[in-house]
DNA sequence: CCACATTTGTCCGTATGTATC
DNA sequence: AGATACATACGGACAAATGTG
């Protein structure tokens, strides 16, 4: 079995943090170029990650200033 | 005003392509070689508006065969 | 107002892998 | 075997927003 591709790995990573509670509505993720160094991976791969997530309203990214959490309650969800 | 991303636009449009009726549940869309070429765009750029349909549930890619049109009642929907 | 650093945003070209026909 | 089509990933380039000094 062949393990998921990088950007999912670290969008569901996102998603099961927020689920644990690592991660709270409001707060900030860590920088591309952290994110980029934790999975060695390139900065397109995170982009994409990031796409996928705010696809789902996971998270809300802001230019010149960073990533952050939504609240669960605004995710898009299963109908 | 600026307009939006290239690959938003392309996601725009097969939404809208799906609620306007001339895109059906099931049907394949035009291949990434023809649609780079209808929006005059990279691989990439139509990859990201794949994965971004993707993760709204709104198409589903099928390595080898094609991208195809999934059923409104299945995407992911505002809570 | 200006300069600068930081951070994200977008896009391109290219390469390689995998599934289907 | 070969053609087609999508999947993933990298590196690079430049733009745009933000905050600080």
């Amino acid at each position: 079995m062949p393990e998921s591709a990088s950007y999912l790995q670290i969008a569901d990573r996102v998603i099961a943090d927020v689920r644990s509670g690592k991660l709270k509505p409001g707060d900030q993720l860590p920088s591309v170029a952290d994110t980029r160094a934790t999975y060695d991976v390139s900065y397109g791969t995170v982009q994409l990650a990031y796409v996928r997530l705010e696809a789902m309203r996971v998270i809300r990214r802001q230019q010149g200033k960073g990533v952050f959490v939504n609240d669960p309650a605004l995710w898009l969800r299963e109908p």
